[in-house]
DNA sequence: TCTGGGGTCCTAGGACCC
DNA sequence: TCTGGGGTCCTAGGACCC
């Protein structure tokens, strides 16, 4: 059997257990830029605000006081996720992150008998230790325990834990499932779905093989397979990300390519700098622009461009320079771009790295690597950046991003301490 | 005026090989 | 007039996830 752990409407919950004063409140998070909703309270929800929803659109209810509103701190969600996974890893034998708020508890040795107080203990010990609410699915599949975790989380009935292990229930819980709430089907998937006649989770897996492999090919068959309780989507095996992106849309649409280098030099540098905290290099470097695509009165350009490296790199003057080169190929004066970012690719451990024959200097890369690690010293975690390279923005690249309605530092002072000292 | 960021996997189609 | 068959590899783009 899969639990699937899944931290409820998470980034509000995190804001809630440093102002309390939230709770039972309409509460929105809003992403980057305070640009658009990315969380959501039950009671935000009830009101009608939707997922995505571009901020302007709703910041009425706000000025009226129907609404609370944060501005999202990335910093203080992944310092909150790792304490709920750290609970998870040091309670189960094996877990498996699968985001910022969900993780999949591999249940294999545990008796069936055992499996519900397991998680129930779990929810109870999460939010007394974290203060996160969490919900927990379980079934033979991770599709099934999805759906599994939906029903926890929507019926108090069920406090937090929800069950599918036998068939009546797997066929009632999809008979209750809109197509659409399916893991594996998005947003282009489900009206077609519709006009088909497919409507519920049940509806879908009544369908013969044979249409299903005709019309949704892989994807759709492993949908079906583990919707019907075969397991298709099996436990991940430790991979090293394939690849590292770091991208930002601007507070005010830039111009010049003298003020693009410095955040894209910002970027690259980040890229750099999670490489090496993952102990991996990478081969490949892409820059990337955007015009803003809302300003249909603008011309448009959404330009990328990818520089291959001779010897996988993870020091930040070789990320840096090759992402530089990337922007100098691609800028075109005359446009207004709001978002750039920078891609690292074809990412390799760093104790595997071949170095290339021609052209490489390894009394310069040692060089290189050596700078780095000593920023990253004096940087430590998180996201100050005391130590940067010249190329870099002066100042801390967040401080242009806007967020009007931010929290404090609850859990992660530590980068404070060292920016004011 | 105002619209996020970070990933993965699959498929189709082109380039190339014999 | 008329132009094979069978493979591999790579890339771009699309769909999905949170």
């Amino acid at each position: 059997m899969y639990a699937l752990v899944d931290c409820n409407n998470f980034f509000v919950s995190c804001e809630r257990v440093f102002r309390p004063g939230l709770e039972g409140k309409a509460v929105v998070v809003l992403s980057n830029n305070d640009g658009c909703v990315v969380a959501r309270s039950n009671e935000s929800k009830a009101m009608g605000i939707k997922m995505g929803t571009p901020y302007y659109q709703i910041s009425r209810l706000a000025e009226r006081g129907c609404l609370e509103v944060c501005s999202s701190n990335y910093t203080l969600y992944g310092d909150m996720s790792a304490r709920v996974m750290s609970i998870l890893a040091g309670t189960v034998p094996k877990i498996e992150i699968y985001s910022i708020d969900e993780a999949f508890l591999l249940l294999d040795g545990i008796s069936e008998r055992q499996v519900v107080p397991l998680c129930s203990g779990l929810v109870a010990k999460i939010r007394k230790w974290t203060g996160i609410p969490v919900s927990i699915g379980i079934a033979p599949t991770k599709t099934l325990a999805k759906i599994a975790s939906h029903f926890a989380k929507k019926y108090r009935g069920y406090h937090g834990v929800c069950m599918i292990d036998n068939d009546e229930k797997r066929r009632k819980a999809l008979s209750l499932t809109p197509i659409d709430e399916v893991w594996g089907v998005g947003r282009k998937l489900a009206p077609k779905l519709r006009e088909a006649g497919v409507f519920t989770a049940l509806d879908y897996t009544e369908r013969p093989e044979s249409w299903i492999r005709d019309n949704y090919m892989l994807h759709g068959l492993r949908t079906w397979m583990e919707l019907r309780g075969t397991v298709c989507v099996e436990a991940e095996t430790e991979a090293s990300r394939k690849s590292i992106c770091t991208s930002r849309s601007f507070a005010e649409m830039l111009e010049s390519e003298e003020d693009l280098s410095m955040k894209v030099a910002d970027f690259a540098a980040r890229c750099a700098r999670k490489l090496r905290e993952e102990g991996t290099a990478a081969l490949e470097v892409t820059t990337f622009l955007y015009t803003n695509r809302f300003r249909t009165d603008l011309e448009q350009y959404f330009p990328s461009a990818t520089v291959r490296l001779q010897t996988a790199a993870s020091n930040s003057q070789e990320i840096v320079s090759a992402a530089l080169r990337a922007l100098h190929t691609i800028f075109r004066p005359g446009y207004r771009y709001k978002k750039a970012g920078v891609t690292v690719g074809n990412i390799v451990p760093a104790d595997a790295v071949q170095a290339s024959l021609f052209g490489f200097d390894p009394d310069l890369r040692s060089r290189n690597d050596r700078i780095s690690r000593i920023m990253d010293q004096v940087n430590g975690k998180g996201d100050s950046s005391l130590l940067r390279l010249a190329s870099q923005k002066p100042g801390h690249y967040a401080s242009d991003i806007r967020r009007e309605h931010c929290s404090g530092r609850y859990s992660t002072c530590f980068d404070e301490l060292i920016e004011v000292r």
